[in-house]
RNA sequence: CGGGGUGUAGCGCAGCCUGGCUAGCGCGCCUGGUUUGGGUCCAGGAGGUCGGGGGUUCGAAUCCCUCCACCCCGACCA
């Protein structure tokens, strides 16, 4: 994509409603425009953004066994008359009436659609497990929106849920998802913390958050030390369900077991949340199959959510500086930015337009800032945008036959032999997958 | 919903208290020139129902009433 026709509308000012660093920057580096409140457009580099999140969480869900379905975003009244929810989910549910009066719902989460899905089409012991998922837009009427896509009204998330026979099996699909999650979110590129959350009413042990840490965050963590040694790619449920790590709402200093000195304490993000929920849904929708025995078996369900359009920010938070943000190389809206650093030189030109063509042939996706600008607002917009390799081209490093690369991140420059350019980008970008 | 605040050009703001002629400034945008390895400089230009409605007045961005929108603090959440 050439940066002269792209349409990426930068703001070299902040704007005034923007509080939090994410909110900031994801205006300022054009990825979102504020439609209302709590309710945002996303522009195509906010968009790309948004979709590379979401086929991470496909890939990795997919390789666990789950498979995606897509759910209407609006429900009928009904199912949630049969869960009891509709009157108890409050306010926070978008009610509204179709032309015949119908009561309809914009979905704030799919547990009444799906569990009754499972009714109409799943009829046997043996078809268990069930795992599915969707990528789909929510709504809650939250009574504050704020910060930006972290807390919007609108807003993408990933929502699993699963059916098994009975306790020990649905257990097992837990687990499995716990380890999903992990990779995820390393998958991302964010470091996430699992903590053990509020089961509510289900009771049990388990259900767990996962926090991105970031200083902005709004729940406090408190964990155990002994966390830090942990690599997360490892780290199993029974480890997680061994050591303390819990959010604030959860954590009793009084009842706390780390002493003192092994407490930590860190602010994080809630991207992500999973529970098990026996069978509270599968009884009242009557998710049933027949057993072995030719008896009715009620399932044991969970659900597994992440908040995608959350993510975008929470990755932000966790990964910028003073300059603009710092994109993990899994989620960047391109993987290079290519700059021109002087559009008038023909010599320039030429060389950059051709790094442009090949790199594009390869399938290395590319933002090619090819227009008439001053060197430095070029590099400024392009450390504001975020990519994580910067490939620039000028007249000084051409004298030497050579183009520069700028590590984002590290900020570390080399320069390579404009012969072998295209190569060695290739690698780079290869080192990082 | 309770408390606090803001709406003036794409963005950031001034003007309002103390009403007065074609409503200003910076950035951005357009044109011409200049400059060229970290947001250059100069000149010219386009762009505004001053959030909406009503009222007071000879006259309203400015005063009064009312409605709306957005932001911040609190309870709630992916």
């Amino acid at each position: 994509m050439k940066l002269s026709t792209a349409y990426i509308p930068v703001l070299k000012e902040t704007p005034s409603e923007a509080q939090i660093v994410s909110h900031q920057l994801m205006l300022r580096a054009g990825l979102i425009r504020q439609l209302g409140a709590g309710m945002y457009t996303w522009l195509p580099l906010g968009l790309k953004v948004l979709q590379n999140i979401s086929n991470v969480i496909r890939r990795e869900m997919d390789a666990a066994g789950s498979q995606e379905i897509l759910m209407s975003t609006l429900q009928p009244a009904e199912l949630w008359q049969k869960s009891g929810r509709y009157e108890s989910y409050g306010k926070e549910m978008l009610r509204f009436k179709d032309r015949h009066e119908r009561e309809m719902l914009y979905g704030p989460t799919n547990e009444e659609v799906v569990t009754d899905l499972f009714h109409q089409t799943v009829k046997s012991y043996k078809a268990l497990p069930q795992l599915w998922y969707q990528i789909q837009w929510k709504f809650r009427d939250e009574i504050r929106p704020r910060f930006g896509v972290m807390r919007g009204r609108e807003f993408l998330m990933k929502d699993g849920y699963s059916f098994d026979l009975d306790y020990e099996r649905a257990r097992k699909t837990y687990e499995t998802m716990f380890t999903t999650y992990l990779r995820i979110f390393k998958a991302l590129g964010v470091n996430a913390v699992p903590v053990k959350a509020d089961s509510g009413p289900i009771g049990g042990d388990l259900t767990h958050e996962f926090h991105i840490l970031a200083d902005t965050g709004e729940s406090a963590l408190y964990y155990d030390a002994a966390f830090e040694d942990i690599d997360p790619a490892t780290l199993t449920l029974a480890q997680a369900q061994s050591l303390y790590a819990m959010a604030d709402e959860m954590h009793i200093p009084e009842n706390c077991p780390v002493p003192p000195e092994r407490l930590k304490t860190r602010r994080g993000i809630e991207v992500g949340h999973i529970f098990y929920f026996a069978t509270k849904y599968s009884e009242k929708l009557e998710a049933v199959v027949t057993g072995e025995d030719g008896q009715p078996v009620t399932t044991h369900m969970g659900a597994y959510g992440i908040g995608v359009s959350r993510l975008v920010g929470a990755i932000i938070e966790a990964s910028h500086d003073k300059d603009g943000i710092i994109w993990p190389a899994a989620v960047a809206p391109f993987q290079i930015g290519l700059v021109n650093l002087k559009a008038t030189d023909a010599q320039c030109t030429k060389v950059a337009d051709e790094l442009y063509a090949s790199l594009t042939a390869q399938g290395i996706t590319v933002l090619y800032d090819d227009k008439d600008d001053r060197v430095g607002a070029k590099l400024a917009t392009m450390d504001l945008l975020g990519l994580p390799w910067q490939v620039l081209v000028g007249q000084k490093s051409l004298e030497n036959g050579q183009i520069e690369l700028k590590n984002r991140k590290t900020g570390e420059k080399s320069f390579v032999p404009l012969s072998n350019a295209t190569a060695e980008i290739q690698h780079l970008l290869n080192l990082k997958l």
